[in-house]
DNA sequence: AAAAAAATTGCAATTATTTGCAGTAAATAA
DNA sequence: TTATTTACTGCAAATAATTGCAATTTTTTT
C-alpha cells in the first residue's frame, strides 16, 4: 500500500467513523503507531483533519458542504460501474435511478457519449451535468430528501410515457427467491416503473447486497437483463442468478 | 509495445486499481523500474498523473467534484439573504429559481421552517433537502446543464399549475426601463411563468446587476414586490426603484 | 543505403524518503 | 500526586528515486 494511498484510507474512515485512534489505525494498516502519528500530523498540516490525544477527529466544518456524498465501498463500486461500461453506446435512451452505486458509474462514463439519459436523483444529474454530448432529463416530483431523489405519482407519470434502452437499477437488496426488494415502499414503485420504461434492465450491487431481502418487491430475478457485482462473473454465489436467465458481469 | 501503449496501459491501470506500483509495473511490463519511473515522471509532468513514492495515484482533478460551487462575492451574497430572511413565514408555499444568490439563502434558512418549496435548480434542491420541516418539490424538466436548472415545457407547465405565496428570483440584469432581463431565453420563459404563478415577487441580486441590461426582458419593474441587494436600501442608486413602487430591502 | 542524430533503455553510484526503534517528553487518568 | 498512556525526536536500516553514462534501437538526413 503506498504512503498516499493509506492517507486517503485514513481520510476515508474518518468521515465514516467521525473519529480515528491511533493504535488502532496502526494494527488495521500493519504499521508502527510512529507511522500512523506521522501520517496524523501531516494530514493536520494539511488541514484535513484534527489531531488530538489518541487519534484524530473530523476538521470542524463551520459550513458543512451538503454537496459531498459520501460513498462507502467505492473501490468496488468502481469496479462494478466499469464493467457496466461496455453496456453503454452512443445514441441510447437510458434511465438512472439512484444510489452511489450508480454515482460512481456516472462518473466513469466516457466524456464524449452521446446520450439521453433520465434521472430522477439530484447527485447523478448534477454529476451527469457534466457530459457536454449527453441530453439530461430530471424527472420532477415530490424529493425524498435523505436520498435525494424524487417519487410519487409525477415521477411515474413521466416514466409512463418514457420508452427506453436501458435503465441502470441500484438495489436495497437481492436473492433469487423474492427478486429484487428495496427498503422504501415508494421507491420500489417507482423503480416498478423504471423497468416498465425499459427494453432492457441492469442492476448492479455491491455484494454484501446479495442473498438479503427487505420488506417491497420490485421485480422478480428474472425480469432483470443483467446484474454486474464486484464478484467475479464465475463466482459460485452467482451461479444460482445465473441459471435463472440472468447476464451476471 | 510501444512507448504510447505502454503509457495508456499505466494510464488504465491507474484508473481502475486507483494507485499503480513501480515495481509492479516493472515485472508487468518487463523492463526496468528506472524506465517506469521515467514514464511516470513524463505522465507526472503532462499532469495525467501524481507520483508518489512507490508509484503513482490519479491526479486529485480526476476526482474533481463537480458538486463544488464557486460563489462569487459571497460575502455580499449572504448579507443578502439575510435581509431576505425577514420574508419567511411558517407555511409558505414558496417558488425559488437558481442561481448562487439563492444558493447562499437557502442556507440561511431557520433550519426549523415549515413551508413548502418548489425549486427547479439541482444545487438549490440539495441544499434544501437538508430542511427536515420542508416540503421539497423537484420541477423536471431538460437539464440545463451549465446553469444546472431544468428548463422547457415540462417546467412551464408545472408552474401553471402551482399557486405560490412568494417566488424568489435571481437576475441577470435589473434596470428600471426595461426591468428585469436575461441572458438565456429560455430561462426567461421560465421566470415569466413564475411570476405568474406567485402572489409576491422577490428578486435578490448584488448590486452589479443594477443598471444593466441583457436580451431577454422578464418584466418591467413594477412587477417586482420587493428588490433586496447589498446596498443599504437608501442608497441614492436604489432611489428611481423605490419611485417605481418597489419595496426596497 | 549508409551515416548521423536522437531517443530509449538498463546499470551503477549517489541521493532522498520512509519506517521502526529506543529513549525521552508530554498529556491524561487514577 | 503518581502511574499510565500517548507523542515526539534522533538515528539507522531499508526502500525508492535520481543522475550520469554507455549500449542499443529508432529516426532523420545525406
Amino acid at each position: 500500500m503506498l504512503k498516499a494511498e493509506r492517507r486517503n484510507f485514513i481520510l476515508t474512515k474518518l468521515v465514516k467513523e467521525q473519529r480515528v485512534n491511533t493504535i488502532e489505525l496502526a494494527e488495521v494498516l500493519g504499521l508502527s503507531e510512529d507511522t500512523i502519528r506521522r501520517d496524523l500530523n501531516k494530514l493536520h498540516e494539511k488541514g484535513l483533519l484534527e489531531k488530538v490525544y489518541g487519534g484524530a477527529i473530523p476538521v470542524k466544518d463551520n459550513d458543512k458542504n451538503v454537496f459531498d456524498i459520501v460513498i462507502s465501498n467505492e473501490k468496488k463500486k468502481r469496479e462494478i460501474g466499469l464493467k457496466a461500461l461496455s453496456l453503454l453506446h452512443d445514441g441510447q435512451v437510458i434511465i438512472m435511478s439512484g444510489g452511489t452505486t450508480n454515482l460512481v458509474f456516472s462518473k466513469l462514463i466516457p466524456p464524449l457519449l452521446k446520450a439521453t439519459i433520465y434521472t430522477y436523483s439530484l447527485p447523478i444529474a448534477m454529476q451527469l451535468s457534466q457530459y457536454q454530448n449527453i441530453d439530461l432529463i430530471f424527472i420532477g416530483g415530490k424529493m425524498q430528501k435523505n436520498a435525494m431523489v424524487t417519487i410519487g405519482m409525477d415521477v411515474l407519470q413521466v416514466l409512463s410515457k418514457i420508452k427506453a434502452d436501458i435503465c441502470f437499477m441500484g438495489a436495497s437488496s437481492v436473492n433469487v427467491k423474492q427478486g429484487l426488494t428495496e427498503v422504501g415502499y415508494e421507491v420500489s414503485i417507482v423503480k416498478k416503473a423504471m423497468l416498465e420504461a425499459s427494453d432492457k434492465v441492469v442492476s448492479m450491487f455491491t455484494a454484501d447486497k446479495l442473498n438479503s431481502k427487505t420488506p417491497h418487491v420490485v421485480c422478480s430475478i428474472d425480469r432483470l437483463s443483467t446484474i454486474i457485482t464486484d464478484l467475479n462473473p464465475k463466482d459460485k454465489i452467482l451461479e444460482e442468478y445465473h441459471a435463472a436467465g440472468v447476464t451476471v458481469l
